[in-house]
DNA sequence: TTCTAACATGTATACGTATTCATATAAAAA
DNA sequence: TTTTTATATGAATACGTATACATGTTAGAA
C-alpha cells in the first residue's frame, strides 16, 4: 500500500530500508556490490511505496534517455501504422520510448532540436524527403541512427530496406510476359529512395523487352490521392488507353483503382493495376491488388534491432540489411483466358 | 560557426558573454530581469555556438518534461493516424513531443510507469477498452488528462467526443424511412462506449418504427476485419438476407463491403451499407460510403487545447467538449427509384 | 597465523538547469 | 536631498540519480 501520496525518492527507499542512497541505486542498476539480504530489503521497500525512479535524473546522469525517435511522413499512408505498430511493440519490450515526429507537417525542428538537446538516444528515419537535414544532423552528432526503406549508398548508417530495384524489375517481367502492351507507369515523388528505385527497375524491366513508358502514359507527381485518381482517369480516355496501369506504392495504386470505379473501367478485364509494398488493405477483397510485398514486421524489428545495438555501444561498419520482396499476384492481373 | 563538438551548457554560454550562469537562464525561461543588452549578447551567442539547453535538466528543475502522451488502440484503424496527424501537428505548434502509446499490443505498463515517473506533462486517450487501469492511475495522480472519444458520466477529466447516439439513431431513422425492413447491426467490442452509444442510438432509432434487430442479424466481435467480413457473408446467405448492414464504424464496413465482393453481392442493389466515423477513406470510390462524419480535425485540435490549457494550471470543473455528427448519404445507400 | 582479494556499504560529488536570496544600481517619489 | 521602488545581476542551492572513492568486513591463500 501507498501510503504517502508524494512522489518518493531513492533518498526515501534507503531511509525507509536504512541504508544509503547508493545501495538503493545500486540495487536498481545492478551495478556494484549488494549482498542478497539488502537487495531484497530494497526491492521489497521499492514495491511497496511503488517507486518508481525519476527518468530525468537517470537521463541527466546517465546522458540516455531511454527514449527513441522515428521520423515518419505521410502518417496516413497505411503503411506508417503497420511499420509504427511493429516499432513500439519491440522498443516496448526494450524498455524504451517511442516518440514521433510527423515531418510533413511539422518540418525538421523537432528533430533537429531533439538531437541537439540528446533528447533521444537514437533515431529511425523511415522513407522521406523532408528529413535530409535531420539525417545530416544525426550523423554528424553521432547519435545511433537507422534508415528505414531509404537507400543511400556510403551511407554512414545502418540501413533496413527491400529489393525494390528488382522487385520492380520482376513486376514488370511479369507483365511483359503476359503479353501486355501499352504500360503505363504512374509515380509519387522521386526524391523517396523507394519510388526512383522502383521506376527504374520497372523501366529496365520493360527494356529488356523493347517496351518503354511513352509519354502519356506516364505521370508523376507529390502524394494526392485526387491527382493519381484523375490521371488514371485521364489516361484510360486517351484515344489507345493503356492496358495497365503500375504504380509505385500500394496507396498510389487505391487512388488509380478508385479512379477506374470512377469512371467505369473494369479491372482486370480492360485495364490491369499494380501497386507497390503489399500493405495489409492490398489484400483486401475490394482491392485485391497486385504487387510486390515488403516483410515489413521482420525489417522493422531488425531496425529496432539495429538501433539499440548501436545504443549500447556496438561498433564497427554501417550495415545494410535488405530483404527480397515477394510478388503476390492478384486480381488486378487476373489472366483471363 | 560551432567550433567546439563538446556539447555546451549554460556555464559554457555564461563565461562565453561574461556574466553568470543565472542571468543566462534568465534569458532564455524570460524569468527575471536582464537589460536589454545583456539579453541580445547573451542571445547572440547562444546562436553562435548553437546551444540547446538540456531538456532533462530543465525537466528535472521545473517537474516539466514537456512530452506529452497519446495513448491509442489499434494504431492500423485508419482513423489512428488521422488522429495523430492532427495532434503530432499541434504538438509540435506548442513546442511538445509526442510519445505515443500502443496499447494492444504493449498493454499499460509503459502509461504506468510514465505516470508514476512523471514522464509526460499530460495523457490523451483515445478512445479504447484497454487503458482503463492507466487512465484510473492518471487521474489518481493528478496528471492533467483528456479523454478523447470516449465518454464517461461523471468524469474527472475533460472529454472531447461527438454525438455517437444521435448520430446513430440519425442512421437508422433515415433507413427506416427510405422503407428498409430487415436491418442488421454489425459491431465490435461494445466496452468502447463509441460502439456501444452508436449501438444503442441506432436500436432506438428502429424502436421508434417498431423495427428491431433480430438475432441472426446482429454480429458483434472482437476487432477482426476476417471476422467481419465473414459475418457479412454468412448474413447474406441466409434464407431472407438482411436489406441493410449497418456497422459500429467505417473500419467494420470496409470489412463488409469486402465480404459481400467476396460472394459477388450488389451494393447498394441488393443490400445497403452504412458506417460511422467517416474517415477518409470512406469516401474513396471503391467504397464510397454512407457514413456519419465526426470533425475529426477540430476534435483532435481541441484536445490539444484543453489539455495544455490544464498542463499550465487551468483549473475548473471538467469541460465536456462534443461535436454533432454529420450525415453522409454515399453510394452505398443510393436511392435506386 | 598473516596477507590479500573479493565483497559490502557509506560519503561525497557531478550532471545542467531554474530559482531564491543577496546585493547593487538607477530611477522615481517624497 | 533622502527614501523608496524598479531594475539588473551574481552567488548559492536543490532537483534525484549514478558513480568514484574511501572504508570496513569476510574469506581464502600463503
Amino acid at each position: 500500500m501507498n501510503t504517502k501520496s508524494q512522489k518518493l525518492n531513492s533518498n526515501d527507499i534507503a531511509q525507509l530500508v536504512g541504508v544509503s542512497q547508493a545501495t538503493v541505486s545500486r540495487v536498481l542498476s545492478g551495478n556494484g556490490y549488494v549482498s542478497e539480504k539488502t537487495r531484497s530489503r530494497v526491492l521489497k521497500a521499492i514495491k511497496d511505496v511503488e517507486y518508481q525512479p525519476n527518468t530525468f535524473a537517470q537521463a541527466m546522469r546517465t546522458k540516455q534517455s531511454r527514449t527513441v525517435g522515428v521520423a515518419v511522413s505521410r502518417i496516413t499512408n497505411p503503411i506508417v501504422p503497420e511499420i509504427l505498430e511493429t516499432l513500439s511493440i519491440q522498443f516496448a519490450a526494450k524498455n524504451r520510448r517511442l516518440v514521433v515526429w510527423n515531418t510533413d507537417a511539422d518540418g525538421e525542428g523537432a528533430i533537429l532540436s531533439a538531437i541537439r538537446q540528446s533528447a533521444v538516444d537514437g533515431i529511425i528515419f523511415t522513407a522521406a524527403s523532408h528529413q535530409i537535414e535531420a539525417m545530416d544532423a544525426a550523423l554528424k552528432s553521432k547519435i545511433p541512427t537507422v534508415s528505414f526503406n531509404r537507400y543511400l549508398e556510403n551511407s554512414e548508417c545502418d540501413q533496413v530496406v527491400s529489393t525494390n530495384f528488382d522487385g520492380a524489375k520482376t513486376i514488370a517481367n511479369y507483365l511483359v510476359k503476359h503479353g501486355r502492351e501499352r504500360i503505363s507507369f504512374i509515380n509519387g515523388p522521386l526524391d523517396r529512395t523507394t519510388l526512383f528505385d522502383r521506376e527504374k527497375g520497372f523501366r529496365e524491366g520493360l527494356n529488356t523487352a523493347n517496351i518503354s513508358v511513352p509519354e502519356q502514359y506516364y505521370f508523376q507527381s507529390e502524394f494526392s490521392q485526387e491527382a493519381f485518381r484523375q490521371a488514371a482517369i485521364d489516361m484510360m480516355s486517351l484515344p489507345t488507353p493503356p492496358d495497365t496501369i503500375s504504380c509505385g506504392n500500394d496507396v498510389i495504386a487505391f487512388a488509380v483503382l478508385n479512379g477506374l470505379k470512377a469512371c467505369g473501367v473494369s479491372v482486370p478485364n480492360e485495364v490491369w493495376v499494380t501497386g507497390f509494398d503489399g500493405i495489409e488493405m492490398s489484400g483486401w477483397d475490394v482491392f485485391d491488388l497486385t504487387t510486390m510485398r515488403q516483410p515489413l514486421k521482420q525489417m522493422a524489428a531488425d531496425a529496432v534491432t539495429a538501433l539499440i545495438g548501436r545504443i549500447e555501444g556496438h561498433k564497427g561498419e554501417p550495415k545494410l540489411i535488405q530483404y527480397r520482396t515477394e510478388f503476390c499476384p492478384r486480381g488486378t492481373t487476373a489472366n483471363l483466358n
